[in-house]
DNA sequence: CACCATAATATGTTTATACATAATAAAAAT
DNA sequence: ATTTTTATTATGTATAAACATATTATGGTG
């Protein structure tokens, strides 16, 4: 007879989900819930934590709990790293480095590092393959302000997300996700189809306020998808 | 001085992300960890429970707390109901039911949602628009052994999916997100530029172990994109 | 040496209690 | 009547203590 508390979290959660407590209602507070369950007001608020972290609920101090109106539904994605989503699928991984120099971003860049002032960030350019078939065109802009050590890693053995992700921490990460016309570097190096659009994966990571990285990832749309995990 | 388990937890996320304690190795106990945070252990289980639920640590009885090794980021990005969505947006919403059948569904949809049999689902498909122009085409099947009340409702007024949200409660959401070069129907009704692709959101909800409905989401490719939320 | 029972140990859960904090309601002052 | 102050109340955090449970380590047996 353990884990009463999640046994009332699913009791709490199927009267939320069967609508005897409605979108919007207040519900009874802890210490009623306590005598309704015969334990103690520990035991129910840990109850309710659960259903508050997973956003079924708001608590606010002497207000009450209310069962949150939601329409939207969250949909959580796991952006691998390259070498591993590809290992998964069984090919074989291969990468190689295209490009790679110090030079000014352009506005758009600097306006996603939120770089104030001229200087120099590095700039990689690289392409990762599928037994051999392109899978994804990498082209990655790091703050040198932020990672100055970057500037003596050559990234021609070590692809630089895997890189960053065991040295550099980072507190924030942005993403956001759009299927785009490919541009030159795209029809230069992912073998697309006649008329076939990218699907791309920006990210830009943050470590407090500096901004470490910011990276477009483009993939062959017709041979790409992302979904949550199951 | 309050919320000292989350001074704890940050302390302890720092020390993970800045490499003091690499991935795959073992933090120390919590009674350890009590002593040096001059707290009991409730607190610092406390602190852990968080780090742990967010998946940057794993905990085994007996064998203690070790750091995950973990390549991949998450990266949640919330599906909105697209009438809020596109009135976010300071646009005129408008919709309109194109289709509304009772049908054998074609296998694929079948297969999403396990229907064993040849019963009859009831298909919709819908058109939402902003300020008049096509935004999003929902093309829906909903399983009638779980949802038989929809059969009875009349989706030229609500939008199936505002209707289902606050009728039926959903235990699970599998989401999959691709570009897609455009179907007959994309072609027909939302209006693409030449060779324009379209970004698919599909959607499968779960109660229990029975399907409750699955939708395709289909925008032009040119004027839509996922944000994770900032 | 392999195998099984037993002890030790780190995390997991629950109770009981106390005080802190935020939001509201009620009372007092202007 | 309106504003300000004060009290009330529901949630939030923390301590202390006990027992449960899963896993590992250990020690004895064949």
């Amino acid at each position: 007879m353990e884990q009463k508390y999640k046994d009332i979290r699913s009791t709490l959660l199927r009267r939320i989900t069967d609508g005897h407590w409605p979108q919007g209602s207040i519900i009874p507070n802890e210490a009623d819930l306590a005598e309704e369950f015969a334990c103690t007001r520990a035991t129910i608020s840990r109850a309710l934590r659960g259903l508050s972290e997973r956003g079924l609920i708001e608590r606010k101090k002497k207000a009450g709990t209310r069962v949150v109106q939601r329409g939207g539904r969250d949909a959580t994605v796991t952006i691998d790293i390259t070498r591993d989503a590809v290992e998964r699928s069984g090919a074989h991984y291969s990468y190689t480095l295209l490009t790679r120099a110090k030079l000014k971003p352009p506005p758009a860049i600097r306006a996603a590092l939120e770089l104030l002032n001229q200087k120099t960030s590095l700039n990689l350019v690289a392409l990762h393959l599928s037994d051999g078939r392109p899978h994804q065109l990498e082209e990655r802009w790091i703050n040198l302000e932020t990672v100055p050590e970057a500037a003596k890693v050559d990234f021609n053995e070590v692809g630089a997300n895997e890189w960053l992700v065991n040295k550099i921490p980072f507190t924030e990460a942005r993403h956001v996700l759009r299927a785009e016309r490919p541009g030159e570097a795209a029809l230069n190096w992912l073998d697309l189809k006649p008329d076939e659009w990218v699907f791309v994966i920006e990210r830009t990571t943050w470590l407090s306020d500096a901004s470490v990285t910011h990276v477009r990832l483009s993939h062959p749309a017709d041979s790409f998808q992302l979904a949550t995990r199951t």
